[in-house]
Order: structure tokens, then C-alpha cells, then sequence
DNA sequence: TGTACATCAGTGAACGCGCGTTCACTGATGTAC
DNA sequence: TGTACATCAGTGAACGCGCGTTCACTGATGTAC
């Protein structure tokens, strides 16, 4: 079950391996770009052995990012149980601790188009999604502030995994102001 | 000037030719790995050339991210001119329609490594993002604003660009509601 | 104005590399009798 | 329980590819006299 080496000819479960070993490898290196090569090295076996378990590339990426998603909706889930004033200010630390957590597995999901045609990772990435809906949507009512909810936090998320925010060390800090302040308002 | 052939054996300005056309290609290709061989080809020189002006490819990387920020800085001023009820609105409606024309480039200035270590690059960031600061600032005076206001224009800028929100033809309608609705708060 | 020469900005062939994918193969597994 | 055999899940060598980068070269440019 470890990912050092193998004692039998056969894997046991080389399908869910790959897919574990590729969100290491791609926390591990902090990008998006992996190679289907390194992810069968890493898992201690031979380049072609994905393809019994994969179609392509595309196919193991798009399992990672519905798996990435999977992560994503629990992470919010645990985040809404939190005793703050705002459902806004939980979901966006929940969201953006992730991103933190798993930069390119999160920029995987978002931007890598292998999980533009998966079907499986369409509905993963819906679930996570959902969880938005239902927490502001249940109490608010409306579309836009659901929209604008989630594009505040993505928006931090994004901003904060490629530096281009400074965090001073408590990037929760940034997000609470922040969330806190745009929903203040200007206070006109 | 033009991208067709060329007369001479110097090129005039390939330094310019070859930011143009990787900008170009970009653009074309919606995504933000472009390879400097290609680029050469399109500029119509050799794979050697750009070499005698940039001294890797991500130099060449830096230069384009440099002058994509200098774009999204114009628009942003130009956006600060319109005559709506809030800075924010303006400011997100510009922003996002640059990402919206712009997807690659603006993924490219935003999270490819190549604009970390270039000093005039980040000066050019830092340019576009004082927009923000100076509009919302001036007349707010709080940082957590600014941050916040960035960061929704920034999130509706990546979700939008990535397909992951519906926008029903009409992208500057969902900018516009979704700013809207969440700068007049949960309304409690 | 004309010539010699240094410098500059290209060429094009070559380098080593790692990639995704295929394929004939072989070792392991499990099922039928 | 033991054996024959189909099926499954690996191997490893090979494929063609495009990449970033280097380098000896050559054509064009501009400057000194």
C-alpha cells in the first residue's frame, strides 16, 4: 500500500495510486505540469502501466481534479460550521486554505481543459459549486450574491497562490479584512 | 513592419516583432504555453534569432506579461472614466472584459513563473494594481478595499475565463449584478 | 565619394532531452472441471 | 486438491515529436580614414 516498492508483478489498485501519487507529486512541485512519465516513475512502475487504468494523460488529470474538487466541497462543508458572523468570511477562508494547501492541484482544476469534457469532474466541480449556493444562497436569495461570493474568494485564492498579494505571514488575516470590508461596503 | 516576409537579412526591430507575435499567438491559441521555436516561425526567423535579443525564453515571457500589464493598466484608467454610480463597477467591468479579450495573456502575467524574478515586470503589476489603490483609496482610504475589490475583479476575471460561470452571452452583465449585489451586502 | 574593417544580427544544423503513446511480450491471477 | 487455460496487468523497448539552447558561420551595416 506504500509508495515504495511493489513485492508482486501486480499493483493491487495501480488506478487509485496514480491518482494519489499525481496530487503528491503536483503539490510536491507546486504546479500543474506533470508528466504522465513522472507519475508512473514515482509510483514505481513502467510508462506504458497507466494506460490499462487511463485512456490518455487527459483522462488521469481529470480524475485528479475530480478528486481535487471532492477535497474542495469538504474542506467548505467544515468550513461552514464555524461559529463566525459571516457565511462569507467562512467559505473564504475554507476556499482559500485550500488553495493554499494545494496550489497546483488547484490551479489544475481551474484551468487545466482536461477537466473541461470530463463529465465525472463536471459534476465534482458542480458539487463544490453547490455548497456556495446553499450556504449564502439559503439565507440571501439571490444569484449575483452567490456569484459574487465565490469570485471574492476565488479571486484572494488565486491572487494569493501566485504571490501577487503580500500575506505578512497570516494569509487568513488578508482574507477575513478583506471579505469583511467589501461586504461593509463603501459605506455610502 | 507587417508579419509577412521579410526583405532584408536584418530584421529592423525583432526585439518589438517578436513580443508582437508571441502576443498574437496567445491570443490565437487561448492558452498561455506558447514555445519560442513557434514564435520565431511566426515572426519569420530562425529558431536561433530571438536569442540575439532575449537571453532565454523567459525573458521573452517577461517582456510580453510586461506589456500586458502596461495594456490592463490603460484599460483600467479608461474604465475609471465612465460615469456609473461606483468605481468598483467600472474598475471590474474593465478588468474583466481585458481577460475576457486577452485569456492567455492575462493567465501568462498572472501565474507563469517567468514574471516572478523580472524587476520591470513587476514594476508594470505594480502599475496596473495602483489603479485600484488610487480610484478606491483615494476615496475610501482603506487597504482591505482595495485588496477586496481586486480580488472580486480578479475572481470573475479567472471564473469567467475558464468557463466556470454562466455568463449567458453577456459577461459585463454578470460582473455588473454580481459586484452590485455583494458591495450592497447581505443586506443585514 | 570610396574602401577596409569591425561589429552586429541573422542562419541552419546539431545537441541532448523528456515527452505521450504503442506494441509484442510475459508474469500473475482466477476460474472450470 | 490439482491441472489447463483464458484473462488480466504489468514490462521494456521503441516510435516520432517538438522543445530550448548552442555554435560556427555569413550576410548586412556602419564607421574611420
Amino acid at each position: 500500500m506504500s509508495t515504495s516498492v511493489r513485492a508482486t508483478y501486480h499493483h493491487g489498485d495501480l488506478h487509485a495510486a496514480l491518482v494519489d501519487v499525481a496530487i503528491q507529486a503536483i503539490s510536491e512541485q507546486g504546479d500543474a505540469d506533470l508528466s504522465l512519465r513522472d507519475i508512473a516513475r514515482r509510483a514505481g512502475v513502467s510508462a506504458g502501466a497507466p494506460y490499462r487504468h487511463f485512456a490518455d494523460k487527459d483522462a488521469l488529470l481529470a480524475a485528479v481534479a475530480t478528486r481535487g474538487y471532492e477535497e474542495l466541497r469538504r474542506r467548505l462543508l467544515v468550513a461552514t460550521g464555524s461559529a463566525s458572523d459571516s457565511v462569507y468570511v467562512d467559505l473564504a477562508v475554507g476556499y482559500v486554505t485550500f488553495a493554499l494547501d494545494h496550489p497546483g492541484l488547484f490551479r489544475l482544476m481551474f484551468t487545466h481543459p482536461c477537466s473541461r469534457n470530463a463529465p465525472e469532474t463536471a459534476a465534482a466541480a458542480a458539487a463544490a459549486a453547490a455548497v456556495f449556493a446553499e450556504q449564502v444562497g439559503e439565507r440571501m436569495g439571490a444569484v449575483a450574491l452567490v456569484t459574487g461570493g465565490w469570485a471574492l474568494a476565488h479571486g484572494l485564492a488565486t491572487l494569493l497562490i501566485d504571490g501577487k498579494l503580500h500575506d505578512d505571514g497570516c494569509p487568513e488575516a488578508v482574507v477575513r479584512t478583506a471579505v469583511t470590508a467589501i461586504l461593509n461596503g463603501p459605506s455610502e
